[in-house]
DNA sequence: GTCTATATTATGATAGAC
DNA sequence: GTCTATCATAATATAGAC
């Protein structure tokens, strides 16, 4: 499940050696992604990151294979730690819209807090990167939460029926890309707290309520 | 307001040198767009871009002053064609929603045929690469064409007064990036008329017309 | 695991001959 | 306007000593 060299998956017991190792792997991922923010998603290269990381570049193949090893294992985690924020988020609210309001801030919020990394995942930056099909999974397992959330408020009676639909929740995915991407390209570094797109992302979810609602009146 | 070094705007009445001079610039930029394509819109470099137009590196710099002038003036006429299309669209149009929808559709269908100015134009994939502020323009006049379309569609009576709002507007904006961010990050290369997003531009806007239209009774 | 040394390849940019 | 020659810099990656 690792990207590139770095062998498997918790550390073996008592081994101060693989937690030393680890401890380097996680510096060198900071690093990069520190790097990345400053020259953008793109710049990463091996010879800047041994010079903040204190040693010569080919030390760095005897923990990632490749530049691109890295990108992946940055992808991954991101799209983890996305689902995370996200599912979180909904697990806490109330099933239905109350969940589905919780998700969609968690989402937006996650971004601005992670535009790095939101840019490696939701914009493609890097030529030859290609990100490997198991690093997908968590975001399908999203969109899979949104899915059952959609259904439970049509159970509750909170939307009408069309707002389990797969089109409702494509939507939904639209309206999220959308405060994402605008966030990153008009207000990149501006706080979320800050951002107009904080309450446009409320406003985008009244809009979703008003066309998919079942509280006035619907046939 | 050209970029770099090439001097001026229109061909001077009766010279065949500036012809050709122009003629060249329209080549590289071609070829430009070219190679953006095929390797990212970050991997342009005067090397790739001599080998193809069959010249020696130096001699570009007849043309463009750096690799960034010509990234910034792809980024003008960018904006410039996106304007047009979506304005020339709007302009075909009955005032009102249908300009909005018309104009909506033409923006999509631009980004789809262009994916790599859009990328450029939506996205940030250039480190280095900052447009400059004249280059911004078109977009600014753009959005003002949604502005008016939206304050005509509430005189028609076809949205209600909160139509004409700038959150209105805002929302207009996002549906619209959504859909652009979604279908270059999930379908880039299919063709639009068989893209999904293709109905579902459409479908965001009905959503946007529950919320806001008039036609059935708010208050 | 880290280093030096090295191979290989690429880049942007300039000087100056033609 | 195009070229050769050149400078300066950077990149990924490997071999092999320690």
């Amino acid at each position: 499940m690792n990207a590139g060299v770095d062998g498997g998956g918790a550390t073996p017991v008592g081994s101060r050696r693989a937690a030393r190792r680890t401890q380097t792997i996680e510096e060198i991922l900071g690093l990069a992604l520190e790097i990345m923010g400053e020259a953008g998603a793109g710049s990463l290269s091996y010879a800047e990151l041994a010079r903040r990381l204190g040693v010569r570049p080919p030390s760095l193949y005897k923990y990632f294979s490749s530049v691109m090893a890295i990108y992946d294992e940055l992808f991954r985690r991101g799209q983890r730690a996305h689902r995370d924020a996200v599912a979180a988020a909904m697990h806490e609210a109330k099933p239905g819209m109350d969940s589905i309001r919780a998700g969609f801030d968690a989402a937006a919020r996650w971004t601005a807090d992670q535009p790095v990394l939101a840019q490696l995942l939701f914009w493609r930056p890097i030529p030859g990167f290609e990100p490997s099909p198991e690093a997908f999974a968590p975001s399908v397992e999203m969109v899979g939460l949104f899915r059952t959330a959609l259904s439970q408020a049509v159970d509750t009676g909170e939307l009408v029926p069309a707002g389990g639909s797969e089109e409702a929740l494509s939507l939904l995915s639209v309206l999220a890309a959308g405060i994402s991407s605008q966030y990153m390209a008009n207000e990149p570094g501006r706080r979320w707290k800050e951002s107009r797109y904080l309450p446009l992302g409320r406003a985008a979810l009244d809009m979703f309520q008003a066309a998919y609602g079942a509280s006035t009146s619907e046939p």
